[in-house]
DNA sequence: TTGAAATATTCCCATTAGGGTATATTATCT
DNA sequence: AGATAATATACCCTAATGGGAATATTTCAA
């Protein structure tokens, strides 16, 4: 059985790497195939090949310019992972609030320390 | 040349809808394995090897109490994710926005020219 | 029409993995 | 020690893919 195919959902899309990176890109902008490959140090044929996958889940869209194509991004479609990876949020506050908590225990045990560092010296 | 194994981070982890099915589970609480058999309808050995992939990606974490291996999910595991994702949230927002100005214009060029509805009458 | 530029696609190869089946391992109880 | 329960792991099979190299396709200019 296989894995889950690159473009069934923006979840496969997006695990290989160099595909987010194609879409750090286009975040900055509309671009043409050969300005990736040029700032991303890819090869073409795998730069198309990429914007194949990202086009064919939706995640970019394209139009013909002259002898260029140029891709930009469809957020739209990032908010599938948004949305499912922000249900965690609240365990990041919880354990954020923890660490504060702890820090300020810590901060009380050293104003009631202070002879500690006088020894130190 | 292989896909990214998916232990090699969060993303490739997460791709399998299996497996964000399982921490979505474990999001409600620690678990044993046949707990997610049963609740998932997946075959023991299945989810034993999603949570191996999950352990090592560092995802979840595992103890032993008696027979059974309780599993905790490692929530900060997700921000990777969540940090990658959220920057693109302002193509979002203005995206909503625009709805927003266009259903102002709409709203005002209606207030505008009511004369269109009298003569509807 | 030809040549150049930009890009998409094909072919090849090796790697990875997910379900299924079977088995091994671990923990507990009698 | 043997049996049971819970779980991990091995083996098998098939499918998908990402880079590389080569080629095909599209667009434009001379």
């Amino acid at each position: 059985m296989a894995r889950s195919p690159t473009t069934s959902d923006a979840f496969n899309a997006v695990a290989e790497p160099r595909r987010r990176q194609i879409l750090d890109l286009l975040a900055l902008g509309e671009r043409p195939v050969n300005d990736m490959v040029a700032s991303l140090g890819m090869g073409q044929p795998q730069a198309s090949k990429h914007l194949r996958v990202l086009r064919e889940v939706g995640l970019v869209t394209v139009r013909g310019v002259g002898q260029q194509r140029l891709y930009t991004l469809n957020a739209e479609r990032l908010k599938a992972i948004y949305d499912w990876v922000r249900a965690f949020e609240p365990f990041w506050d919880h354990q954020l609030d923890r660490i504060k908590v702890r820090a300020e225990r810590l901060a009380g045990e050293q104003a009631a320390k202070p002879d500690q560092y006088d020894k130190g010296d």
